[in-house]
DNA sequence: CTCCGTGCAAATACTTTGCAAAGCG
DNA sequence: CGCTTTGCAAAGTATTTGCACGGAG
């Protein structure tokens, strides 16, 4: 199949949209992105290909901020940080949760994979408040 | 006030519900565990009492597991561990952050809380699959 | 012709809100 | 009397689903 497809036209655009930003995106704000080059996409196409992903581990699901999912095209574990302020999410690189801890946990079943996350407040927020 | 002040009863109740169990409960399970005593009680009161503790930081959110928000109404921080198959939430005692690991992460910006999540199957479903 | 992806609109499902009644001090 | 809590029903919002159309092989 051709990378340019018509068929998968819009899937693959989801997913190249998911994997080239770092903004942790929600399906709505790939659906606003997504809409400039691809005027009669429909946000049902946007959930349908994101659950779809999600089920193939394609992308991970980061859970809700704020009532909305937030998904993430870097299936590799990596922590994340959430600004409770602008609702933003950061990948925190160079953070991991240790080996040793995972394994501890093999006592209450088995696991197929842990999340770490960071909340608070980000630089860029705070730094408006303080020129404000 | 008295503790068993009427105007503070539901609300009195929907915390010590939250406190007393371990089952890190969603408004609507707390709201069918609460009909049994106050058989007037409205879901309605349920979700503004819980999102009133949030706010004050008498309980905690631990976010949505299928699209549901579940609460804990232990504060102090610790690990969990949610089964993939019936969206039971466990307390992982004797697992921690480590220390460290929050500091590295002011890089980012100021941290006020952290969550540790592991994704699995728990052993309770791990029986039941293999019973059956 | 058959299968799959999609747009559109309707349907869900959880959560929040407006309002009037009632408790407490 | 003024402030707060609550029940009920209505509204809101994110997400899912049914259906028909159109492209690909």
């Amino acid at each position: 199949m051709e990378a340019t497809a018509k068929h998968f036209r819009k899937r693959d655009a989801i997913l190249t949209c998911l994997r080239s930003t770092k903004v942790h995106p929600s399906a709505d704000w790939i659906y606003e992105k997504l809409k400039a080059e691809y005027s009669d996409i429909s946000l049902a196409t946007v959930y349908r290909n994101l659950a779809r992903f999600k089920e193939r581990g394609e992308i991970v699901s980061l859970g809700t901020v704020n009532g909305i999912e937030r998904f993430d095209g870097n299936t590799k574990p990596h922590v994340h940080f959430i600004c409770t302020d602008c609702s933003g999410v950061l990948d925190l690189h160079g953070v991991a949760v240790p080996e040793e801890l995972s394994k501890t946990v093999s006592g209450a079943g088995q696991v197929s994979s842990c999340q770490l996350t960071f909340t608070g407040k980000c630089n860029q927020c705070i730094n408006k408040e303080e020129t404000a």
